[in-house]
DNA sequence: CTATGTGAATTTATTCACAGCA
DNA sequence: TGCTGTGAATAAATTCACATAG
């Protein structure tokens, strides 16, 4: 192996495929090759392959690769292998959504503060966190909490996302449907739920 | 204007202007130059330049794009100018946020009608919609509904999916956290609130 | 003089084809 | 023989640079 720049989508990829190693490991499977897993996932073999390479050699030739040995490079490359909190703002249905997806879990994420404007919320219980007022967002940098969720309207967005930044939060995502501006050194991951269905009328055949 | 192919990534862009554009009408703007919908969308402004260049010449040069003009033009490529019906199945904790989110609508799409296993939603109304059984999803054929969305359970997804398939819809947004597996005819989207996570801590520096 | 539209150059990503290992 | 890992070939997307139009 030599050195390589690794490419955007290969990292696009790769939680991809640890999602679905993950599933075969509950599954009970130990060992696959990249065939049946690109049958699994809905990638091609050798685009498989190819992003492994940049890494390292995973595999055994004539046998595949052992899921639990891959999972856990997977995870390791994408800096998962450690607990990571993060924090969630608005508590809305989205909100409430993210707090009672099992999915963070899986990739190592602890979802350990939720934050709120409306008061009748503030002080509430849900799951084991207590919502805490947006004011303490602030404490955010205290509390080495640094990742965020943004669940609020469209038009708060840009406003929290400034404070997550004073807050010395390093990466967001954001499910405001919006552009949001932030500093260089922040990351920003935007998904719109409805965005993604704007596209499917293009390629459904008949009108 | 020559022939072209239009590229997948261009088409991915589209739903973005058009968001874009639309904030931009509320806000009572009427022209805007490819620089500042740059600025304000987060795309450079001669990759919106190339992406509008396949469709054909929506700007005066000079002067810029009128925003009403441009919107309209999207959303006839994307093929949004008439209203759509969906249905969601599973009116969980993600189901119920999607029932509640505002984007659909203004990308053209009516969520016409919801689906639960779950006896005890089954006859709830939830907005101005009915929730219905699952075993009603074959009746989307005759009602013309062809774009589903899925917010079931993973172990579900694939189920429901082949159901959907059987009753002739055509496009899918799939919130499951699984690939799904369908006919080539059928296009889905996935979408999984919490991989894109999983992607974060390898961008952010100190780890 | 400003901002578009687009060929051409460049960069990036995918696909192929196969050497080499278990 | 079966499957990996990877250079080389191909394809796709982005970026540049500028002719051209208002």
């Amino acid at each position: 192996m030599r050195y390589h720049r690794i490419p955007d989508e290969t990292v696009r990829r790769l939680p991809l495929y640890l999602r679905g190693l993950l599933l075969l490991l509950e599954q009970g499977q130990h060992n696959i090759s990249s065939r049946d897993m690109a049958d699994f996932m809905g990638v091609n073999a050798w685009q498989i392959r190819k992003d492994f390479s940049y890494f390292g050699e995973f595999g055994k030739p004539g046998v595949g690769y052992k899921i639990d040995r891959l999972t856990k490079e997977i995870k390791k490359i994408l800096k998962l292998h450690i607990v990571r909190k993060a924090a969630l703002v608005g508590v809305g249905n989205l909100g409430s959504a993210v707090l009672a997806y099992p999915g963070f879990r899986a990739y190592g994420f602890d979802i350990a503060a939720a934050f709120e404007v409306n008061p009748r919320k503030i002080g509430r219980k849900v799951g084991n966190i207590v919502v805490e007022d947006v004011s303490n967002l602030q404490t955010l940098k205290k509390r080495k909490i640094r990742l965020a969720i943004i669940a609020v309207p469209r038009d708060a967005a840009q406003c929290i996302a400034d404070v997550l930044v004073k807050a010395d939060v390093k990466g967001i995502l954001n499910f405001s449907p919006c552009y949001i501006v932030v500093p260089k050194r922040v990351k920003v991951i935007t998904i719109d739920i409805a965005i993604d269905l704007a596209r499917l009328p293009y390629y459904i055949s008949a009108c």
